[in-house]
DNA sequence: CCTACCGATCGGTAGG
DNA sequence: CCTACCGATCGGTAGG
């Protein structure tokens, strides 16, 4: 029984595509191919294409805004925040990777207006990372001479190239990939021998 | 005196806007008006717009894998050849920034066996920091129970997100960024007071 | 490097 | 959600 679709199913799809061809690689007939429909069928659902991507992008902003929030809302240590952090993240990221990935890396083909929503949108992501950070080297946990707006973009960095090479079903699963993070940003590489 | 345009000049407009608006987002139009003439005018220098993109993403892949093969061979420990790696990645991301974001950006729209090249030099590129990293471990420079693998990418998220903040002139110069980067490789970011 | 095009494809609409 | 389109733009060519 093929079912009709829903205006969800239109986003879904959408994502699925902009993630894996980028939004002008992906044209609506490209769109309609997936969901087995015409092109032009897709506007009986939405309104231009440009409006799905905004859609898909800031479906991945909020869900990463309520990580952050979630996680800064953590009682404990700088250390346990910043591991909610991580740990919130890599959840998004396993749990939505088609969202994620446009709002990585689409927003550029947004007007004005709507990248700079997004600009802000991260920004404010990366101030959670920052807050936590500075805490952190105030209550002892974190070296006292770390930047911590230099760190922030280095942390951020390696979490938002995840979807580039993690796989789930490989030999790292989400919780070993949040310890594997976490000890990579903590200690570093070095054996410390030399200090 | 406007001079008349060489195949280099093509390539380089190419690359400038392939970063900067994505190969599918570039017209040949596009490229013409940024050079001063038409689209059409291109196929005097050169015969598609896939040549193109194979041409700018060859160059990125060649500049790394220089860079890799100059630093594998800097004598001394592998935390040098690490830093090695490490300064010459930035110099590669600062000095040619424009080849770089496509090379790491663009490879999806290119067909099958260019792609599955772009995939074998970032391969070789990546082995070359699992070997340092291997090398530094039985060294015991390096944490004992590193996994080389995992590190090697942790450590190529932060290199390979360089283009996406960081801005020549701001507060951090290129000596200072490379220092930053081997600080928070090696030590991470916490104070050891729990370790 | 321009003029003058070409067929194909694009996002999108009217009407059912 | 399809039929039947629309004008605009796409990558690219012939000929100068």
């Amino acid at each position: 029984m093929t079912t009709r679709h829903t205006r969800r199913d239109v986003v879904e799809a959408a994502g699925r595509l902009f993630a894996q061809k980028g939004y002008h690689g992906t044209s609506m007939r490209d769109l309609g191919r997936e969901l087995g429909l015409l092109g032009s069928s897709l506007y009986a659902h939405i309104s231009s294409k440009e409006d799905l991507l905004v859609e898909v992008v800031d479906r991945g902003a909020a869900m990463f805004q309520e990580s952050a929030e979630r996680a800064l809302s953590t009682p404990g240590s700088a250390v346990d925040r910043l591991r909610a952090l991580v740990a919130g993240h890599v959840g998004v990221v396993l749990g939505h990777m088609d969202e994620v990935r446009t709002f990585l890396n689409e927003a550029r083909a947004l007007d004005g207006g709507h990248r700079a929503r997004v600009l802000a949108a991260r920004d404010r992501y990366e101030q959670a990372f920052r807050q936590v950070l500075a805490e952190g080297v105030e209550e002892g946990s974190f070296r006292a001479d770390l930047d911590p707006k230099v760190s922030a973009i280095f942390v951020l960095s390696i979490l938002n190239a995840l979807d580039r090479w993690y796989r789930p079903g490989g030999p790292l699963d989400a919780d070993g990939l949040v310890d594997a993070l976490m000890e990579f940003v903590m200690m570093g590489i070095g054996s410390g021998s030399k200090e």
